[in-house]
DNA sequence: CTGAAAGCGCTTACAG
DNA sequence: CTGAAAGCGCTTACAG
């Protein structure tokens, strides 16, 4: 049986209020006791027993991730992992632990009801970024802390981190311009994710900045996945871009596939640009360029935002948009 | 404030421990009340307390996943979110929940006191097979039930799922003996990694059965990565193979990127197998031959061998190994 | 079949 | 600065 509370007091000769203060770095006990009781707890090896804190204090520091299982590519895309890594790193670094629900969206109502009053979590981290998402009109009803990964076009009280997709598309166009291309098709995310309208609107801009009036048959609507970006191309080539930006990495992936198997050279003929920078991005052939946006960072970022929100509910709602980097490989050009 | 056990219980005309039986499928509630009680939970949408039930019940329904950070191409590869899916669903469909760790190395220490004696977890999912894991030698003091990912060289008590590696890789050693090919190198996985080491040891039957001995200029270790498998494929090139068997299919994408690069044609004049048949094997150029695992269900059953532990503790030691199969495309040959 | 009561291992006013 | 006591929301013998 492991120890408790009480054990500690015992052994040490305090009450186990004293240690219980001690464990939780209050400021009232006298410097000797709270020595004689450290050591204790460090020979001992001592680990309280959370659930039962969680019980009395009402705290269980344990934040919830949520990612729709739902959702296309969820895991051969390293995005999740990623950002799961960075909420994982904060937490740690914290003192909090992470309870992941991959929510098949069979059991999502289950799921929502036991995330949100089974005690165990303080708040929840959100990665469905679809437009219209159940979980996130019941979080809304409840008063669980949370943070969306990816920014909410229809509520603007919900907390989020997200980065600069509408930017980052921009640039990426921008910089397909700069290297003279005209026809510069898109192969966007589902219509239903934010993050993908968020790209094909900087498209637009981009487009736009240039005097460029958008070409309708160069946009497909794609799904976020290799296959998507392949057979998005096999659509596009008939209409003669002189340039491809996708909205994931992924899919430029499996643009480039199609290119190469129809004779295109890239970037010769064609110029391609993605987006996200996973790793495998610097090594196509030839390498993509790509808009690079900082996942791990994201899952971080969330992760203090959530815990900021617990201890001070008062600051919400709580924006951050991170910035996206262009970086230029091979496959767009010189 | 979430609704209680009480208050169920206030509304129903009948006592807290009523309701609990009836929440807890115990036989020995009258139908009527129990259906009154039913009813009451579905209306006001009751979800009881778990941190509440785990401390009363000494049961908490969670189970821990520990996965170590320190691996090499921890989140590129698709390993763990693979194996982290096939946990969830068989979690999601039990009704229990899942906490995860990313062990850094850093916090290993504070990990494992924290994961076994915090009364947070049923049990525990080790992802890390390394040969010498220190978080395996504290769990095996431990008395938290506990599954590990992959076999145990050194202690044939601890329950574990894994694959046929061994078997696996000799299918492929065979295959492509039976296309003639006899200079087959291998890059094998990180030698203090089991996995590793157990396909390496099916490379070396499978030549042994066909009377090859092994030319030792053809290993190489690798690290699992697409780097590591690109980096490995120069050294082996002066050695003239005729074909190479990597330990994964991220070392076999690397490999056939450096194949290229040094102008050799795939399979004509090296043939190349890997190992995984993760989802991006199918969509190389040519596609690749690999040795498919069972990555999602390994987590199913490894979630599904830790609740019958907990339930049973006397089944233990289970030993779980799950056949691998050969996908035979066009990176082999015909 | 049902309820009153003790207890799980903590935290937190309250009193001193 | 410290301790006794109540309480967090459940489960589980025990008695009836």
């Amino acid at each position: 049986m492991p120890l408790t509370l009480e054990d500690i007091a015992r052994k040490c000769g305090v009450s186990r209020s004293t240690v219980s203060r001690v464990i939780n770095g209050e400021a009232n006990v006298s410097p000797d006791t709270r020595r004689r009781v450290m050591d204790m707890i460090q020979q001992i090896n001592f680990q309280p027993n959370l659930a039962a804190r969680g019980l009395a204090a009402g705290k269980t520091r344990v934040l919830g991730v949520v990612i729709p299982m739902g959702v296309t590519a969820i895991f051969t895309d390293p995005f999740f992992p990623l950002l799961i890594q960075g909420v994982s790193i904060t937490c740690n670094s914290c003192d909090y632990s992470v309870m992941l629900w991959l929510d098949d969206p069979e059991y999502e109502r289950r799921t929502v009801r036991q995330i949100l009053y089974n005690g165990l979590v303080d708040g929840v981290i959100v990665a469905s970024n679809l437009m219209d998402d159940p979980i996130v009109v019941a979080l809304g009803e409840g008063k669980l802390p949370y943070v969306m990964i990816g920014r909410s076009p229809v509520n603007n009280q919900v907390n989020f981190v997200d980065v600069d997709n509408f930017g980052g598309a921009r640039k990426a166009v921008k910089h397909l311009i700069g290297l003279g291309r005209r026809r510069i098709a898109h192969i966007s995310g589902p219509a239903k994710m934010i993050a993908g309208m968020d790209r094909y609107q900087g498209y637009l801009s981009g487009l736009y900045e240039a005097g460029i009036f958008p070409d309708p048959t160069l946009v497909v609507e794609g799904d976020f996945t290799d296959l998507g970006g392949y057979l998005a191309v096999q659509r596009l080539l008939p209409n003669h871009p002189d340039a491809i930006f996708t909205a994931s990495d992924a899919m430029a992936n499996g643009a480039l596939r199609a290119l190469i198997e129809a004779g295109v050279r890239v970037p010769q003929d064609i110029s391609l640009v993605g987006f996200d920078d996973i790793p495998f991005a610097s090594r196509t052939i030839p390498p993509l360029t790509t808009v690079r946006q900082p996942i791990q960072r994201i899952g971080s970022l969330a992760a203090e935002s959530l815990i900021q929100i617990i201890g001070h509910p008062e600051n919400q709602p709580l924006h951050v948009i991170l910035p996206t980097e262009l970086i230029v490989r091979g496959s767009s050009g010189e």
